[in-house]
DNA sequence: TGAACATATGAACAAATATTCATATGTTTT
DNA sequence: AAAACATATGAATATTTGTTCATATGTTCA
């Protein structure tokens, strides 16, 4: 959308082929979006401990059961949890080991940092 | 905010006690907003290939200088970006390794899962 | 079967945010 | 110093999103 200057065609073909395609840059934003929230960031952090029902996480967060279980069904919905039922109880964990190294990669980018 | 299970008391006690604290969650869920973003992940994955200037940056993902400028403007604010003046041109770069390797980690993550 | 419990979900509202438009700032060149 | 160029930024707008409230679904127990 800027004037293209012919000096730069050759470096600006050159990282277009070597960069993910489109489809990829948009799925690997829509899955850091769903880590950018305190609440699931929360959610997560408190899973990545163990597997753990709704009510547990409403009391440990001291959230309302409706936020909880919203955002419980956004994480759900982009993989980062799985559920199981047990009884009158649902318990969530995360999805895969994979989740918890992102979250952790990002965790101890601030602690260093 | 839901009944406290009192059977429940003692995990919820100690996941509390295993987490990260709560200004650690909330700097790493604001460090993931700024990667939530196709435009900032775009970005983002162009300077992984090496330093590019604000108009290369405009070309390649075909968006308007101010568009582009907000969006560095965010990024560098949250220290995922660095710039270094140039004459009249503008160079940004990633921060540090480790922006890079956060990247990679939700990108690969998007191409295995 | 009915009551109590655990969780999910739709609608509504407030707050956050990405882009556009217009313009300002800072640099080089003449 | 003025003009041209490269980038930044404030205001406005449209869209997205997180929580609340009310209610629905599904399970267990009496």
């Amino acid at each position: 959308m800027a004037e293209i200057h012919p000096e730069h065609a050759h470096i600006i073909e050159q990282t277009k082929a070597n960069m993910p395609s489109e489809e990829v840059l948009e799925k690997t934003a829509e899955v850091f979006k769903v880590f950018g929230d305190k609440t699931r960031i929360r959610i997560l952090a408190a899973l990545s401990e163990g597997e753990m029902c709704v009510c547990c996480l409403c009391d440990l967060l001291e959230m309302s059961q409706s936020a909880v279980s919203h955002q419980l069904s956004v994480l759900k919905s982009a993989r980062l949890i799985k559920n199981r039922r047990e009884g009158k109880q649902i318990y969530y964990s995360l999805d895969d080991a994979h989740i918890g190294a992102i979250l952790y990669t990002g965790i101890s980018h601030v602690e260093e940092g």
